[in-house]
DNA sequence: TTGTAGGCGTTATCAA
DNA sequence: TTGATAACGCCTACAA
């Protein structure tokens, strides 16, 4: 047991074992190099028997380049975020990329990470946290990594931003619950911390207002199917209930509904107008067809890209790009009846 | 635009500005080394103005060890998988790991990505695809790669797997049906090369022909919402319809019961009994309450570290390795009521 | 076309 | 305690 296995065969290993220089092995690998038919086959020959594959990592360091980029999340229980990176790494490993998962609790920042991710030598990172600090921002541009921060609106030299139109998006709502005939209001927030939430209920306000309505019912979740579940039940547990009811996301919105609907027997939409924000899978299923604002993940994921190409292509800051997506309204089942 | 950026500072680089060797830098930051403190802070004043972090990367080419640690995965449309990879994410970085991720199309191999991660050295893989090819498992085990499968039963010497009791699970729902009144009995399948479904499908046949029954309505989808759903319609549209239906996984069989309800009428589970597979957050909502098999993610997320941690220490294949967890049945409401 | 030599940023070993 | 030096595996001149 003293011998420490080497794992990996290497382009020297290779080398002896044609008889050939280490330089042959390494032009044999790359692509439009001189070398002769002769010599490129004696190469492939000994490198098929020790199974030899050439390594990135001394690349890294000529480059400086890893190829990496990092995606920090913080939760995949939304499947809005799953959808989000599944569609990052496959748009990330089209252009080359390899992708580097991070978690961090969600709630937390990128802070504690950020080292680690500077010794790895990601060239970018992609942040899908809800929290973005200011000073996480700070210390990113210290280190000189292009960042894209994914629905939260920090930004600086290095620190890019795609969100989606929250606001103008949840203002618009106000039109169609007037319009159904919704009177009194409420809002199912996500964590106090979210500025996606904090944006949604601005936007919701400031169309309420516009009617001279102030009047809101509120209740403050996680994001979660419970979270939305419980707030909902301390919403209309006493008397003037809401009859138009707006969540921070669609997760919280079917948890809603189903507190509303079990244990209060209230139905939806006749008693109450329900909708929520992002467009999950689960938001069209039969059960709740749910109205709600399509997040449209796809595209935002492609302007993410394209910013982190000019970052890559300038080897310097991308400036400060902040990107707003809108998003648009789906009306299915829930906010659907005549004004009363 | 002629000047490279040379982006991170290097520890020669950090050396130069404090005045001393570059392996009084070296040491500086590694853990538990004898140097004096007048040393160490001179060194860590030139750090901080040159905004450095040491690099991991020259390390993993000293000792051949990366600390990266692949996730192949296939699909996080569905929770189930969604969950695993960010339980699997959050092991790794607790053990030190780092992980990249990589999507490969379902219904795909691994076969072509599986150079890509030999390049970049990576210490492991974890497969969460629905589809290792014996092929596959063949080629990790020359490049020496130490493999979980997870929930795809293929093995070798470097390949593991961890799967849960699909057919013991599956046998055992018969039972459950017949209490329960069920005599005409359906089942929606996932994609035909999945063995996890073609288990589950195994051990439900199993299960009806120790009762002497060999009548089974059999519907092929693709363990999504809408796969679901679509075979329901074609499944019930004729006569004879089924009155215990059985799904390879939740999402289908949600898409089932969404099917069966708003487009034929019947009611779950006074018409028809359904089950699933898997127990995602969504099994539980209010509109559904589906009876399902709990695959405990976590449990089989911690024996596949495990494995790794073996593999890891060893230095060496791990041998055949082939757990198997057990799947737990949760009975809600689509299958409680009394016998006909 | 082929081989030799230097360097990328670390860690480990050995002298001083 | 410090500094010089040799790896690690590859790429890129440059020389043959």
């Amino acid at each position: 047991m003293t011998a420490r296995a080497k794992k990996y065969a290497s382009s020297t290993d290779v080398a002896r074992l044609a008889g050939v220089s280490q330089s042959a092995v390494s032009r044999t690998y790359k692509p439009g190099a001189k070398i002769s038919e002769e010599m490129r086959q004696k190469v492939l020959a000994a490198a098929a028997q020790l199974d030899y594959r050439p390594s990135l990592i001394p690349r890294i360091m000529l480059t400086h380049k890893s190829n990496l980029v990092a995606i920090v999340i913080g939760g995949m229980y939304n499947p809005f975020y799953s959808a989000v990176l599944e569609r990052f790494t496959v748009g990330l490993q089209e252009a080359g990329n390899q992708v580097l998962l991070v978690h961090v609790d969600s709630g937390h920042s990128l802070d504690a990470v950020i080292p680690k991710l500077a010794s790895y030598r990601v060239d970018a990172i992609v942040s899908a946290l809800s929290i973005l600090s200011k000073q996480s921002a700070d210390e990113l541009a210290r280190f000189k990594i292009p960042v894209v921060s994914f629905n939260t609106p920090v930004r600086n030299e290095w620190v890019s931003s795609v969100c989606c139109d929250n606001v103008g998006a949840a203002r618009s709502l106000v039109e169609l619950y007037l319009a159904r005939g919704g009177r009194r209001f409420g809002f199912i927030s996500g964590p106090p911390a979210s500025p996606a939430s904090a944006e949604r209920l601005a936007g919701f306000r400031l169309g309420l207002a516009a009617h001279g309505i102030d009047n809101l019912a509120m209740a403050v979740a996680d994001f979660r199917y419970e979270g939305g579940h419980a707030a909902a039940l301390s919403m209309f547990a006493g008397p003037d209930r809401p009859d138009a009811l707006f969540c921070a996301n669609d997760l919280m919105a079917i948890g809603a509904i189903d507190a509303l609907r079990r244990t209060y027997g209230l139905r939806v939409p006749e008693d109450v107008l329900v909708a929520g924000f992002d467009d999950i899978p689960s938001a069209a299923w039969g059960a709740y067809e749910l109205t709600t604002f399509v997040q449209d993940g796809q595209r935002m994921v492609d302007e993410a890209l394209a910013i982190l190409r000019v970052a890559a292509a300038s080897h310097g800051p991308v400036g400060e790009v902040a990107i707003e997506v809108p998003a648009r309204l789906i009306e299915r089942q829930t906010t659907r009846r005549q004004p009363i």
